[in-house]
DNA sequence: CGACGGCGCTTAACCGGATAAGTGCTCCGA
DNA sequence: TCGGAGCACTTATCCGGTTAAGCGCCGTCG
């Protein structure tokens, strides 16, 4: 295990001081381009990469982003989402040479001890916080700290930092009329957690479009986003008198889990129900009927999300430009596939 | 945005000199009970935490391990399995207040320039080998870059460094023994990645238990683990003319995908086909009928890598006892659920 | 009584880069 | 011919910790 080269070494192979390295390799003037060019030859033939520790306590910059995720394992695991979020971040992050430190917690308050021990530290120069909730401790927590973020979700009100999200109200509309197209009139919805706020903001969108289409008996149950729960909900949907004919779930796990349930119950899909899955995963073209779903690109969603901290991060406040605060990601597309279709009677 | 507290400030505040700071906080001897505490509150008061930077500049010690996946976001994203063993590592890194350090990448040549990189610039200080493969190049490199790393699957034969894994010749034989007492003589196999180790493993104990058995028949195609390949090998193998009583599936995913195929053809499951799916995840229970799998606790596989990983970083090599090398972690068990039977006829 | 050892702390060097300030040189114009 | 600007590079300092070495003071023992 040979010792590590320094610019130090360079700057002796080269016969110049460590300053001129420096300046070379970091394509500041200083240096006349003859020197420059041997510099680097030499940085580059002794296999020199600068350490990182040595860098950021020069320039007090960490060049690496945080993600504290605050699901169960089990839940992370089987969510689709979170993966192709991450990997969308981490191909952006790794563009920038910047890195990504993850970290799973269990409550906001251990998240919030996360982000404060991160930045005391230096560790990131800025974090995603995914998930957000209608009131958001973490919000004004990170603002205060002055720790750089950008929100997985929004818009948020009275923002305090950039947010990336999408309209959500339009697909809901999208998915309402059609669903009423087929002729479905009894539409339930197994939602996901109530205090997330794109859940409310869901929430509002199919009551406002329910009512223009005067579709009165939507009934909407909040769920946790497991399995087990969307399954559990969608017995009990389609044991009731006057059952649903169509259901729609705020993600791919839940919609599985209710198409198992309408399997075990022996009603057929889509004759005897439709299902409509938001958040197009592999996963829904994995049952059979497929599921009709509402398709993001949730990969180039984490890329947007990435770019937008990078940007906040970024230049230093001086610059003329204002950073743009509350990117809008396109609205999510409705997929139909197999698990929709027109009502029965 | 007030100034970080620093080791300096602690000192002036305290009357003493940065050194003796340093010692208190470090628990070292140099300072007496009464200073120590006294530097203690004052610090605790203050709210200083080190930077991370300056401490791995003076010890070169990164203080995170590093995690390169080389998947797609598509299967990352589906298979619970990463996100899973992620969680564990993660679970057992904080505790011991390192980092995780994440990139994903598309080639092997790609992820072994992102260990140099990682280790020339001392951002971690080991890896965790995924994917270990039956000619991996990746094995030597790391050994000879003196990056500390723990592959993830073994035995690695020739291991310059430690392997966590466990032995799947046993579940292989326990599946094979119970399809067999069902009744079932033409089972088939849809495999993983054929260079994968523990792909060539599961191949032999298969073929050697099929052998005692008398299962002359049985046909293994090896895929990529996604849902397409999944049910296109299914789709196969139950339209030839001797179709298969039994199909094991080496991952989750084309378990429930071969399922939906199994469906789509109107083959009951399990009077006409019985499946059996590794890798016990929710995604085996949101299907119905729920999958019989194997089921191993991967978040703890996860925990134990990271440990082996840290005792491997941790104590220099003067230590007496020698790092275990090669920890073996429980077999899988066969959790049988409603997808097979037995054998029809 | 003086030498010695150890405690408790300070001093200073170091890790490996970035960077402001300083130095010697050349070239230019007055 | 000389002052001054500007280039190319060196020197020295800093970032915030760790740590070897040094130093004064006290108690102890020969």
């Amino acid at each position: 295990m040979t010792r590590r080269v320094t610019i130090a070494d360079i700057a002796t192979a080269a016969g110049v001081s460590k300053g001129a390295v420096s300046y070379a390799l970091n394509g500041r003037p200083g240096v006349s381009e003859a020197t420059r060019a041997k510099i680097l030859a030499i940085a580059e033939e002794m296999g020199f990469v600068p350490n990182r520790a040595a860098r950021s306590l020069s320039v007090s910059t960490a060049q690496a982003v945080g993600l504290a995720l605050r699901r169960s394992a089990r839940t992370l695991g089987i969510e689709p989402y979170f993966m192709e979020l991450i990997s969308g971040i981490e191909a952006t992050l790794s563009a920038g040479s910047y890195g990504l430190t993850l970290q799973i917690v269990d409550t906001v308050e251990e998240e919030m001890e996360v982000y404060r021990r991160w930045w005391a530290e230096r560790r990131v120069d800025g974090v995603l916080l995914c998930d957000v909730g209608i009131e958001d401790r973490r919000l004004d927590f990170v603002a205060d700290l002055g720790l750089p973020a950008v929100a997985v979700g929004g818009p948020v009100a009275g923002a305090r930092f950039p947010a990336v999200w999408h309209d959500d109200a339009e697909p809901c509309r999208e998915i309402l009329e059609y669903l009423h197209a087929l002729g479905h009139r009894r539409i339930a919805r197994v939602a996901g957690f109530a205090h997330l706020l794109h859940t409310a903001q869901r929430d509002a969108a199919y009551a406002e479009t329910a009512a223009e289409l005067g579709l009165d008996g939507m009934t909407t149950v909040h769920s946790d986003y497991t399995g087990e729960q969307g399954a559990r909900i969608t017995r009990r949907l389609l044991s009731s008198a006057k059952r649903p004919t169509a259901i729609i779930f705020d993600n791919d796990v839940t919609a599985v889990a209710g198409l198992g349930v309408a399997h075990e119950l022996g009603i057929a899909v889509p004759d005897g129900l439709s299902i409509v899955a938001w958040d197009d995963s592999p996963l829904c073209r994995l049952t059979h009927p497929a599921l009709t779903s509402l398709t993001r690109d949730i990969t180039a969603y984490g890329s947007q999300c990435a770019e937008a901290l990078l940007a906040h991060i970024g230049p230093p406040p001086a610059s003329g430009e204002a950073p743009a605060f509350s990117v809008q990601f396109r609205p999510a597309q409705l997929s139909p596939r197999g698990s929709t279709g027109p009502a029965r009677g």
